[in-house]
DNA sequence: CATGAATGAGGCTTCATTCAT
DNA sequence: GATGAATGAAGCCTCATTCAT
């Protein structure tokens, strides 16, 4: 799922589009307004992709990409025990999130994509690819815990896991509708809180 | 909040909406379809809705009221421990949803109308308080938990309160890409887990 | 032309349409909000009219015939010279016109109907009558003067019959778009220059 | 007010929106008409107005315009007697309307679009501003007609002005309804007594 | 007679996409 | 390659008119 963009205007396209669709929406943002964003003619962008859902997938590829980069990073520049891991992992992401805050409205954009019958099976697939991914990196990282004898053997990684990576969608999901609320610190209290539950 | 359709023409529209709103997405459902699919003409869904977007408000206020109903129902049925009643309204909820899961592909439309500028202050408020309370009546047991003695009376109530109910969302979330998910059983390792770190 | 009202629901019809019409245009106009001005119910008026084009005819009509009413009235009252009655007639019209200047706009609005092609037999044909009437109303005092020796016998009546008719329309057409100005004054100044013009 | 038109084509549009207006009315002439007259795709207008309001608004300031200029010429051309100037400007005005006799409903139109509540700002002040201006023009001319010695000094030019103006408005109104009515003899016939009536 | 709920034709407008320059 | 003028499908919505009650 590399899909780096190869030309510098390539990028611009995708840069534009992502913004305005997570400022906007996708549907009320025009192909026109994403040219002008990003600072060509009209048609140009079909020269780059294909039409507008076209570049709504490629936008995705684009950020879930990235995100996975600087989790593939962050996780391996992680040491300690399996909790400070699992702990630095959440703080990561969820700091990570929280600076581009406005971005997660593209997050809300790919997931109702796959609403759109002719597009949801890119994203529906993509999707759970996604997810199936990091569920697994986190529960490797419980199922080495468990190996160290830091947590129980008797816990369900796998269905942990999920809550735990499901648990990012959802703290963010709160703070895009609540200005007041704080999501990297909510999640820190529920590490805490399960890290506890997951003892030895 | 309560919107109760009061003929049952506009129910049979409100029907329809939701329907094709949770198959196909808000902006790939015509106005056309919704007519045809509540077997009345064009023209007449104008004289119960104001437009398109007023028939998506009007779903979600429906539907949210619908699922408050629900959940207050099942809150005044529980009795026993703190624990015990967590647990029941954890499985009253993942149960009834996970029984019209289609209709989640709805409460993704409405996140993401929040996006769209002209409905944002509609819908944001809306979630924003409807988020706000779910916390509350959860933070609620929370701390008669406390209150009996059940739980550690320094954990953060209001911070695990929002992890539990956006865990709901979360695993729904992906339960809709991934029909081998099982939201509800997942659902349960968290709450044993999360019982077990709160344990006083 | 007396198509006078036979009820008084019929009436109020044409009260609410001549108002609505006047102030909105015929267009802007909605058969709904005629009902709703006329007291009665939406289907009611296909009672009484055979649509939205019969009834702006019949408020013509009906318009027309209280106009022609007035001006045979004020006419037979009429006395003196020609000078005197040409006079008295040039201001009862634009008198009156003025004091319901806003039903003014219907006047307008019936020109415009002889413009759509499908309307346009009936009121062209209308008009045509009523200017040919009036032009002979007109053409007759100024014979009259002729006859009495207090105009010029080389004059041509009917042409000078059409402007002074026409200078009613021309006139308050000028104060439907210019508050300031003052068709009454303005006519009578015209008066006495031709008076003058025409002295034998 | 010189709105000239630029493109080739946004001048075909308006060539096509005023016939179209002229013949059936507003109301009656649809915008995929207009494009179809045109002879262009349906919204290929919108690149160069922004809608139907707008395209009858520039409609009117284009023939607005192309009229000013034509009074224009005509008045710097006149010489000798401010009777013959007058004259001279009667005949030049009536002349020139008679000869597109149909675009005298585009006049009416436009009348009448000052009577639509959202639209009339634009119409209302633009006639009004009209009339002011061709007012003022024959004013001036009486007055140096006043000045010249030709004219009566006592006489108000300014109502005069109004009814001359005047005229060439219902004038050519009765034409509109009355083939065999002649708008132009008609008008010597009252410029005729008029001046009669204005001298010395 | 009166009503107003229901209808559907028809209009305006937007916008993704194409293609000649 | 880049452009932006042009297109026309498609959607939302209004409203005159009908008809069962």
């Amino acid at each position: 799922m590399a899909n780096q963009p190869k030309t510098a205007k390539q990028e611009a396209i995708l840069h534009a589009a992502a913004q305005l669709f997570a400022r906007q929406g996708y549907a009320a943002t025009s192909m026109a307004q994403i040219a002008a964003a990003a600072g060509i003619g009209k048609g140009t962008t079909y020269a780059y992709f294909a039409g507008k859902e076209d570049l709504l997938l490629k936008v995705f590829q684009w950020h879930y990409g990235r995100m996975e980069d600087k989790l593939n990073v962050s996780i391996a520049a992680l040491g300690g025990t399996a909790s400070q891991r699992l702990t630095a992992m959440n703080d990561a992401i969820m700091t990570s999130w929280t600076e581009f805050k406005d971005l997660f409205g593209l997050v809300m954009e790919f997931w109702v994509a796959s609403t759109t019958p002719r597009i949801r099976s890119h994203f529906q697939e993509a999707f759970r690819g996604g997810y199936q991914h990091f569920r697994q990196v986190v529960a490797a990282l419980l199922e080495d815990g468990i190996a160290r004898g830091e947590f129980d053997p008797t816990v369900d990684t796998k269905a942990l896991a999920a809550v735990m990576v499901g648990s990012w969608d959802a703290l963010l999901l709160q703070a895009w509708f609540d200005e007041g609320f704080d999501p990297l610190a909510t999640s820190r209290v529920h590490m805490q809180v399960l890290l506890k539950g997951l003892a030895a």
